[in-house]
DNA sequence: CATGAATGAGCCTTCATTCAT
DNA sequence: AATGAATGAAGGCTCATTCAT
């Protein structure tokens, strides 16, 4: 549990760069694959990641970190409806755009403690906004915090079955507005002004 | 091409039935399996269905004709906002219902004719709906006829993934609600204000 | 064995004329395919052929008695070298042209009696054509009978693998000519530029 | 990719080997079947050897190299009929008496580069030869090149269908020189003649 | 006579995982 | 540590032939 070796630590960085660009492109990870693309062996592969899971949950930490880090910088809005309504929209944008966060979320259970770690803090943050949010009127009072991943998972996954690939983005957007934003802004905003 | 023999039509039904409890315990359909649990021999299974799609379509015939059947009556209701409302619920409890549903709702292409005409019938009734609601202002006017499809699909997605099995049906009903009921009520209510 | 009913004759008939169809573009026969395709069940086909190699000498019986009957002619000719260069050839020719032929040369054993009879009637009119040019001094002393099929299977068989289809005819008759003609002509030729 | 470990040198030796005795009683091989017999798990067979194909070639391997190594010292011969003939001779008899020649080398697409190595290799020499035997008028003039293949399937052909298993050789060489000898011979004669 | 549903052996191929080297 | 050969269950599909209706 050391720092790795510095060949291993080159063949880490291999691997993830490799299933990355998997996940890129949409092929599933088989070990046995990749290992052959990284010109190692499948048991070294197994060492450094011993279920595919593992690897694509390594794959997604980046990307969860960052998500993770913005949102705990959201609180620091004074607008709970922006702050709420902004978190969402880059979670969400995140999982169109990162096809390695949507299993990774569905999952019931992790792989990487790291990955149990991050999600319950997107889970926090979440609750959180979520809370001030209804607190300031700026959302509907019976939206509940369970419902936010769903949600999002929701238009995720619609975004991803429908519509072309290049145009995720701006639909998972859409619907998210069509959604959440509908019904907040109208609420909202009227307060805001006086 | 004309009646099954009888002991045949007795094969399909069993292997439609089999199918159908596979489909229920969220087991994959595969061919070899099913003529296995059927105690008949492969040929038979591919001579009935001649893919896994053909069989998963077959055992979700049925509903989507009630659901079709249901959707073609519900123009007759005077208020246009209930109507897709409750279409729309249908649905949706038909999908987090009937596993067999969300994959042939999301499978670009069908093995079966009936299946695309099926599809092709509820897609239209649902366009009539969102028409209807919008003219008589029961809903937001940016709701096109295309986000429907997404919209239950998310909302399916989320409620199967989310949630035990057993609350499904209240998550999807509960979702739906947040998302297109909230949307609607600002409309319809201000008028009571006055 | 009487004569068949009129039904049963005709179903015979489209079985045959669509199996030639089938030889005709290259595809092998396969009975429950036929089957499907002339609209009858499979037993009835096995009824009529029971076995592939049946109905494919049933196929090939019109292009062999074709060829016996002018082989039974060819003797008349006076010019016994030419008798059995044009028997050759034809032979050849029918070969190349006619894809049921060739199976049904080389199968060892027949799936009718008719078939037989042909066959051994078209290898005594080869024998016989070649006494005759031998002991006219029109073809080498050392080629026997016995060589005369495989002579001409040969010509056939590397027509129809090189080469594109369309030419088949004329690389087997220019396969022959090199084979046989050359042997021929030296020793044939000479007298008549006298 | 480097040598392989010495227990998978065995494994590919003992595949090969059962192949080899596979082809030589006429079976076609099977991979699965293969796998069987040489008691090891099908994955292993399909590591080694992708296709049957695959496999083909490597037991038709060294029979190709000698014949090309024979091949290549046949223009030393000053004999330019003789060469033609005796290299002519000794690829006839290695296709009729290993069976594994035939069907690699009328497939008109390989699956190991060696093979298509070796085959562009023997043809060359076979040009080679050719051109040399016509200069030196010990051939028709009118034998091209691209009848050598064709000439040789057919004869080998035609005595692996026709004629005992035994004699196979014998009626290949008779065939061959009914043929090619039967051309040679009358402008090989006139210098004698003198 | 005709039918065509049923059969099921048999071939192909993939892939996650282990373990001897 | 690294390797990569081996495994073999598992799934897919075809087709010649039989036999109940």
């Amino acid at each position: 549990m050391g720092p790795l070796r510095k060949d291993a630590a080159r063949h880490w960085e291999r691997l993830v760069s490799v299933a990355r660009a998997l996940v890129d492109e949409g092929t599933p990870l088989r070990l046995n694959d990749i290992a052959r693309r990284v010109h190692l062996g499948v048991g070294t592969v197994y060492r450094h990641f011993p279920t595919a899971e593992a690897l694509l949950e390594t794959v997604a930490t980046p990307t969860l970190e960052a998500l993770t880090a913005q949102g705990e910088q959201a609180p620091a809005d004074d607008e709970p409806g922006r702050a709420l309504a902004g978190f969402l929209a880059r979670t969400i944008e995140a999982e169109v755009t990162d096809a390695s966060l949507a299993p990774v979320t569905a999952a019931a259970t992790d792989a990487l403690s790291r990955t149990t770690e991050l999600k319950r803090t997107l889970s926090s943050v979440g609750r959180e906004l979520l809370g001030r949010a209804r607190d300031a009127g700026a959302v509907r009072p019976d939206l509940t915090a369970d419902d936010l991943v769903p949600l999002m998972c929701g238009v995720t996954y619609a975004a991803n079955v429908h519509g072309a690939p290049a145009a995720r983005v701006e639909t998972a957007r859409r619907h998210l507005a069509t959604r959440l934003g509908a019904c907040t802004s109208p609420r909202a905003e009227p307060p805001s002004r006086v």
